[in-house]
Formats: structure tokens, sequence, C-alpha cells
DNA sequence: CGATTGGGATACCGATCAGTATCTTGCATA
DNA sequence: TATGCAAGATACTGATCGGTATCCCAATCG
């Protein structure tokens, strides 16, 4: 592919994408904190002036970080209204499990969220909290419908439900960030499932059996 | 009641557990990294020197408030094998609630932990989970035993379902430090409550139904 | 080809903080 | 009462870091 010549603007954003990617690499490895302007461009062989000519201060260049990387947890098991709660949400389980392998993405999320927290960033929190509910709310909206449509009995109203749900995704990740060998998946998959409640809660009459699979 | 004369030890301890006290406050209010040990000595009215002469570092000095406030959570709701399982968790989750609300514990614990993953710092966090597991840990040796003999069938073994405590107690904590208002408490019991995986909270043993597995 | 412009380097400032060295002072003991 | 010692104050160092001002140089453009 021919290397078209290189504007001003296309460098810059190049530059701009680079001290992306290795902030967002060394705020993961190394904490948010911990993780000084020099050493982010260092690690791209610039130098501090360099990232001050793409972002104000630190404070936006983290901002951008987690705008770019805090795409919220898959929430589409969630939302597959075709299948009965408990398998949704095995399948969401199966999927925060998957996204702690890959690590960095939720790994990031948890990162800033700390961050805010320990900095007891009232208006950080708030951005954060309602960014990780986005997705989770699309699922309260037809948790409830769904739900009575179905005859199932979940244990929580729809926003108790996504105030757990939240509670179960953080507990996860944390969990895995201390101790990874302490979570095994079936496990994992185990705890969300049992959100649903149980199935065969004997106060409604039933045609399909839910614990087939 | 007669004022003994101080000793030059009595002293030294005196300011030594003010200088632990002012110490978590403030981890607790601002985090462990934004805490100088200067804003420490000054809230008691001394200053820096005051602490070093009691504390050779400021990693010391983390260390022996880690040492001093972590009491683990309060199990005892866990051991009472004279209840059911699901009604032991609610009660271990009412208590997870209370200690919210008293607040600095708990708290203080989550930030420890926060501030261990933060830096990475491996040896921390091994010790930190230790103390952690310790309390879990009598459950579990009693957890297997117990259910066997009041036919209770929970859905985990025994690691997993400390694992799976240490998930959950840790979701509400930093739920609860991220957005105290999406948490009530009937939610948070039941929360707990289900992972007993049996929805009908007896309120005495029963002798058990025949069920499908 | 020369002027301009902007990306990036360099050097520096001010603040903060952990840690240290040294002095002061008041209490305990002889 | 004299004195020695330790608790605590004071002052300083060195390092780090966020942020800024300024300079350099090469790519762009008239």
């Amino acid at each position: 592919m021919p290397r078209r010549p290189i504007t001003r603007a296309e460098r810059k954003l190049e530059t701009k994408t680079a001290i992306l990617d290795a902030a967002a690499r060394l705020f993961v490895r190394n904490g948010i904190e911990a993780t000084s302007i020099d050493a982010i461009a260092t690690r791209i062989g610039l130098t501090k002036g360099a990232v001050y000519g793409s972002f104000a201060s630190k404070q936006k260049l983290i901002e951008a970080v987690a705008e770019r990387y805090s795409a919220p947890a898959d929430v589409a098991p969630l939302l597959r209204a075709d299948l009965p709660l408990a398998e949704r949400l095995g399948l969401f389980g199966r999927g925060v499990c998957a996204a702690l392998q890959g690590a960095s993405r939720l790994q990031l999320l948890l990162d800033f969220e700390y961050a805010v927290y320990a900095r007891r960033n009232k208006q950080w929190a708030r951005r954060i909290r309602e960014g990780d509910n986005i997705a989770l709310r699309q699922f309260a909206a037809q948790f409830h419908a769904v739900n009575i449509a179905r005859h199932e009995r979940p244990p929580f109203v729809a926003s108790e439900f996504v105030a757990m749900l939240s509670v179960a995704v953080r507990g996860v990740v944390q969990q895995f960030a201390l101790d990874p060998a302490s979570l095994r998946e079936p496990a994992v998959e185990k705890f969300f499932v049992l959100l649903a409640g149980q199935p065969e809660h004997p106060t409604r009459p039933r045609t399909p059996r839910p614990r087939s699979r």
C-alpha cells in the first residue's frame, strides 16, 4: 500500500493515539496515580512537552483514555429475551469471565474507578456510575416486562436488580484482581445464575422445564 | 479518679495510638496515597517529627494501621449452625450493611485493598487476602458438614462458597463506596440469601423436600 | 526559495512529600 | 536540686511531578 505523504494533521493524530495507548497500558500496569506524564511520553520516545501539546492536562488525558477504553461490559446476553433469565445471567457471567481473561479493559475500568474513589471525586464518580449503568439500564427497561411475560419471579425489582448486577460484577472483578486463582468460571457462572432466584418457585404453574439446557 | 503520674512510656503509647487513629481517619476520608505524614501529625497537633519518632516510615505506619483496623467482617452469623444457611446469610448480609453504615472499618479495609491493588504490591495483596479469609475459613470448615446434616444443598462447594462470599462482600462495599444510594438493606440481604440457593427462607429446619437434581 | 507555522524538545518553576539531622525542652530519676 | 534522656519541634534535603515558557527545526505554503 502506497504510503501517502504524511500530513501534519495525520502525524498529530498518530502521536495522540500513541499517547492514549501508552497511557492506557501504563495506567493498567502501574495505576493511574503512579503514572507520570513523563513516563507516558518516554514510553513512546517522546517528552512531556509532546503530551501537553495534545492534552491540556493530566486530567484531560485521563478522561480521554477513559472515553476511549470504557466500553462497558457486553450486556448483549442480558438482552436476549428469548432465553430464560437464569440462562441470560449465565451467559453474562461467562462473558465477565472472558473479559477478565482478556484483562485490560475491565482492569482499566477498575483502575479508573479506584482513582475516582481514592480521590473522592464526586463528579467523576457520577460519570463512571452513569457510564456503567447506561448498558444495564437497557436491561432494566425490558426486565420487568419480559419477566412478567415469562412468569418468572426474580427476587428483585428492576432497579434493585441493576444494582445487584453491578455489585456482582464489581465483586468479581475486584476478587479477580486480588486473587485470580480463587475464581473459576463455573462458580462465577453459578453466582450470576443465582441472581435469577429459584426458577422452580412453586407459585406458578409452568409449562417449560427451565432446568434444562 | 487518681491521675497516676504519666510515665514516658505511657505518653509515647498515647501519641502512638493517637497517630494511628488520625491516620486511619484520614486514610478513609482522603485515601492512603493522598494522606501525607504532615497532615496526620497536624491533625493531632503534632509535627512530622513526632510521627517519625513512633514509626520508621510511612510504609510502617500504613502497616500498623492495617494491623489495628483490619478486624475482618464479623462472621459470627455465618457460624450459627442452629439456623438454616439462608438465614445465616441474611444475618451476615445485614451485618455487612450495618458495617457500611458505621463505615470506617470496612471502608478502611477497602482502601487498603485498593491501594495494594493500585500499587500492584503482591506481598501486601497476599497478606490482606489471607486476613480476609481467616474468618471465612472458619465458616468453610463447618460449611460442608452442617449442610449435609441439614440436608441443605447450597450451589457451591465450600471453597467456592468462601470465594463467592468474598466476591459479594467486595462488590457490596465497592458499590457502596461509589454510589451509596443504590444499595438498600433489603436488597443486599436478599442478595446474600440467594447464595444459599434456597428461596424459601424457612423459619425452622424442615424435613427436606425431595427435589430433582 | 524564503517565510511561516506548529510539533516537539528543553529547561525551569512551584508545590508536595518522604525522610533526616539537629536542636529544644520538660519530665523522670538519682 | 541537678542532670540526663527522650519526645517532639524545626529546618533542611532530595526527589518527583504537574505545568509552563521558550526555543528549535522541519514540513508546509505562498
